[in-house]
DNA sequence: TCGTGTCAGATTGTCTGACAATCAGACCAG
DNA sequence: CTGGTCTGATTGTCAGACAATCTGACACGA
């Protein structure tokens, strides 16, 4: 007699408001990689107290996206070119074991990853945002991920994104070779609807490979100090 | 000139000591899965603030161990048979990820696997204690993923197992057929060393299958009130 | 010049105490 | 039996405090 399980509302806590806001400051760039977050001055910035400021701050922790040095404060993370290699394999793990998983998958998932691509190349035709782009194309990653149908490895998959748009604030080179993305995906997707799985997963090798390359030398172009080009005096 | 930089002393904050007493308790089985973890009554059972036991709950709740429901506290996380299957499938994924890379995999991390695997062995043979042999076991899961040689893809299996620990506190069924599973272990390896990675991934594979219904069957046993035998009144 | 104490300021880690908002259960009215 | 109301317990959040620790500057002596 009772069918409104689905029914909840979001019970927006403080601690929540202060993490959104950090995490929108952090992915729109507003805060360089590295700055520190002070507790008092982040406190008395937003109006609420030390307390609430430090368990938004564990959290932010927890995701990855900024990181505690003990007695030191808490930093926003600073992506090494080691670092990205270890997020682009745990992606390239995940969504391959979710294209490989193709023809097990419930439909539903299936059915998630045409709409996830139908959605990029839409916004990509309509001249959308950079930031409507790169939440499409994400959403499409995300959706391999949710082939394997395990709400863990997508919640994993999510906050490897997260880092990574960290990473890519400011660089969203995203714009120029949208199309390529699309047309790169939408041949991914021909290849398992034709049964083609190990070309899918090749198909999808090669593309997150590229990804990362160009990732890095993103990553190299923008900050002010180039990383690994130390001087010895 | 400075060669000092893998030392590091262990700071230990109360937090942390906080978080391990409950992730011990929890692992030792002396609270029930669902049972409220109270701020005030830990607080003073553990002679340290509110303050300090909230944010290792907080700690407990992002590693999955406890979950948070809004204005109604903390709980020990309850598995039921839907939450075991997703772990074991992102398991899955993780460790056969790293079968597969066996061959382009380093050297230490292939090596890592077979001393994890003569370290279980040996405890097998030697009769160690339960919790030995669980942390042996599933040491040599963990060489598994090690060989994708991501830290985060690591770091993730690490607190699957933390969660599957968790519903087997007190089932420990690892004893009786240990023997079993290092030879099964054994095979893979072997396997592998000769070179036949899909042999040792359809091995895995049904072996982590196995485990699943397994844990699925203890689990069902264990509790004092079995989870889906309701009557309806 | 270089390395070594020392000191002040800033910041974190932790504690104490407080209070409104919310929840669970009892108790009561219809 | 359904629908209110009350009460105690617990959480969410705040304010203020203090010791421990870090940072950077400064003075001192080899």
């Amino acid at each position: 007699m009772n069918d409104f399980e689905t029914l909840r509302l979001a019970h927006s806590s403080t601690v929540d408001r202060v993490v959104e806001e950090l995490r929108r400051a952090l992915f729109d760039g507003e805060v360089e990689a590295g700055t520190p977050l002070r507790e008092i001055a982040l406190a008395d910035a937003m109006g609420v107290s030390r307390s609430t400021v430090r368990e938004a701050l564990a959290i932010l922790v927890a995701e990855g996206l900024a990181t505690r040095e003990p007695n030191r404060g808490v930093h926003v993370t600073e992506l090494d070119p080691e670092a990205v290699h270890d997020v682009c394999t745990a992606r390239a793990v995940l969504e391959i074991a979710g294209v490989r998983r193709w023809p097990e998958a419930a439909e539903p998932a299936r059915q998630a990853c045409r709409d996830a691509l139908r959605a990029f190349a839409e916004a990509a035709e309509t001249g959308a945002s950079p930031a409507e782009l790169t939440a499409a194309h994400l959403a499409v990653h995300r959706a391999f991920v949710g082939l394997t149908e395990s709400s863990r490895l997508v919640a994993l998959a999510e906050s490897l994104t997260a880092e990574i748009r960290l990473a890519l604030a400011k660089v969203d080179r995203i714009r120029r070779n949208a199309g390529e993305q699309v047309h790169s995906h939408g041949i991914l997707l021909d290849l398992l609807d034709r049964g083609d799985v190990a070309g899918a997963v090749s198909e999808l090798g090669h593309h997150l490979e590229h990804a990362e390359t160009s990732m890095l030398t993103a990553l190299d172009l923008a900050p002010d100090v180039p990383g690994p080009g130390r001087i010895d005096p």
